[in-house]
DNA sequence: ATTACTGCAAAGCATTTGCAAATGC
DNA sequence: GCATTTGCAAATGCTTTGCAGTAAT
């Protein structure tokens, strides 16, 4: 355990601080271990990532003094999914995209078909009423997923 | 093009007949071929096919008189999908579903995380709020999905 | 000391693709 | 007859896994 994180902008710093003793502790309750590249790993996760791919992520920790191999980036992204702080969205014909989900409110997306950006919105209403759906079919809800595919605003200007 | 066709179910006749002159039209509009291939996957989704997978598909194409290969039947859904007779469902980490969409009206779906099924369900004012949130995000809705994990009734039940 | 985790490279799996032969136009 | 489509099998790309070595408890 001594990787050191003092040269993180500071808005970073400040999640990981936040969010490592969450996993430590989901970590203990799983008899899993807290290791190094466990914590590379959630602080690259939390480093100017918005959304992001296991892939890249994989390979921007693939050299340099911080390095974590592809296998245990997957492995630890699945670990972080299931302790809540990832979220997966695989909707996209490509591959799984990843967001950090701690200090970040609920939300969903819309992705644009033109330029694969990714824009978040929320809307309470909706969420009310997807709890109701889930009673009325005796559905217990663990998660829930929205995305709506299209066009954005600005692909649209550039269309004319 | 001289697929027997008289055997099959007077439903799937149906829709068959009703869903195989628009992909024809939405063929030619695109300067593409109407070829036996194509109306044997056609008619195979149309065929007791309520949530499939290509490669099921694929594997009750592989023999028999109305073989298709893996490639045409991937090729051919894709195709479907751009006409807007199937539409996939990419959430689950293992592979896409498709289900057909002609004589089925827009839903949305939960899936059980126990057993797999996949539950219908449609609301009419989640599609609204839907349609609002992209006016204010000035997104040009092509297709939206709304995906609800969880555990079905039939299961919770099970659990006691 | 014991047991889990990591790295690596190899395997897996769904899907896509290149190319020669077949088919629709 | 010409261009597209098909079948096949090989390739692709993301993700998972087996195993021997390494690190955490």
């Amino acid at each position: 355990m001594s990787f050191d994180e003092q040269e993180l902008p500071e808005e970073v710093r400040q999640s990981v601080e936040e969010a490592w003793p969450l996993f430590v502790e989901f970590l203990k309750k799983k008899d899993a271990r807290v290791t190094q590249a466990r914590k590379i790993v959630l602080t690259q996760v939390f480093s100017r990532h918005d959304h992001f791919c296991a892939d890249d992520l994989a390979a921007e920790l693939s050299s340099g003094m911080n390095h974590v191999s592809r296998g245990t980036v997957y492995r630890t992204l699945a670990l972080m999914e299931e302790a809540g702080l990832v979220r997966v969205i695989r909707d996209t014909d490509v591959h799984a995209h990843y967001e950090h989900t701690f200090n970040h409110p609920h939300h969903e997306h819309m992705i644009c078909d033109k330029c694969g950006q990714f824009i978040e919105f929320a809307d309470d209403e909706i969420m009310v009423l997807i709890e109701q759906a889930c009673k009325e079919h005796e559905f217990e809800e663990r998660n829930h997923r929205i995305v709506i595919f299209g066009t954005c605003a600005a692909c649209k200007a550039k269309e004319g």
